[in-house]
DNA sequence: ATACATTAAATGTATATACATAATTTTGGA
DNA sequence: TCCAAAATTATGTATATACATTTAATGTAT
């Protein structure tokens, strides 16, 4: 549905506050798909992102800092995600020995054995955003890069 | 920056799945960029966002589930959103005399005052939108609407 | 070697949000 | 008319988030 509809505003200062707003509405509206899809789950969609994060360093245990580097939403307390992640027995902690203040993060067998399940039914999700052919989801990849400068 | 550089992601499934992470990431990068601002004048962007609808409605007032209607988030508890406000003196809540279930709110004289003082400084963020011409603007909006479906 | 600054992670705390449920009023059919 | 269903707003509660502070370890300049 166009914006006008959906917040019932039929007229824009001009078209970057529109952009505002519909950039606002969309990500909203794209961050409630995600999270359906991975409450049947049981997770948040930043717990999902950590797992990803964690299971593309492979082998590797990787800091807490440098997950949020990697996070798509930074956000300040990866501690505590970490800690519910970890009750869940999806990720470990190991204290690195070079620096011992620093806490290396590793997925565990059960947090892959997740992702998978979950992988398996996201095709659904994708589904959702076919009102856009491939070139078009490109070329609206390419306009949000370049809106962030 | 690009999206990869952002997240350190330099490979994805396919652009759907690219496009999602962008959206979700650009959603938040804006919504930054709008708390920000807002700050200064104590709100947050769904209280500015209740305000501004309330001041387009001009005289006169207008039910809970309306602003919820109207709202670019639509999150389930307004009543709370409006006691925040309230507190603040920048609405006021009226009984509605036909249907006493519903509660009409209207903005006061201090909550159109300070918008105006919001948007006095709202060029500044809207400079931050520039990386993209006019054209380019409308071009991603017409991208996000056709995205919903 | 010591003092001071910096870094990494965790924690405290206030506020925001999601989601279920309640309280009140209105509506609409038997 | 009367009663169940629906509508409107408010509240309870658990969790999430933002932001400041703390704790511990390391780096750096003197």
């Amino acid at each position: 549905m166009k914006l006008e509809e959906e917040i019932k505003q039929y007229h824009f200062q001009n078209e970057y506050q529109k952009l505002m707003i519909n950039q606002l509405f969309t990500g909203k509206w794209i961050s409630n798909i995600i999270s359906k899809h991975l409450k049947e789950f049981g997770l948040t969609s930043q717990q999902y992102n950590v797992l990803r994060i964690l299971r593309g360093q492979k082998e590797n245990a990787i800091s807490v800092n440098a997950i949020s580097d990697r996070m798509i939403d930074k956000m300040s307390n990866v501690s505590r995600l970490i800690d519910k992640l970890k009750a869940k027995k999806l990720v470990q902690r190991k204290i690195n020995k070079e620096d011992r203040r620093q806490v290396d993060i590793e997925i565990t067998a059960s947090g892959l054995e997740l992702i998978k399940k979950i992988e398996a039914k996201e095709q659904n999700m994708f589904n959702q955003l076919s009102a856009l052919n491939e070139t078009e989801a490109k070329q609206l990849n390419e306009l949000l890069d370049k809106l962030r400068g």
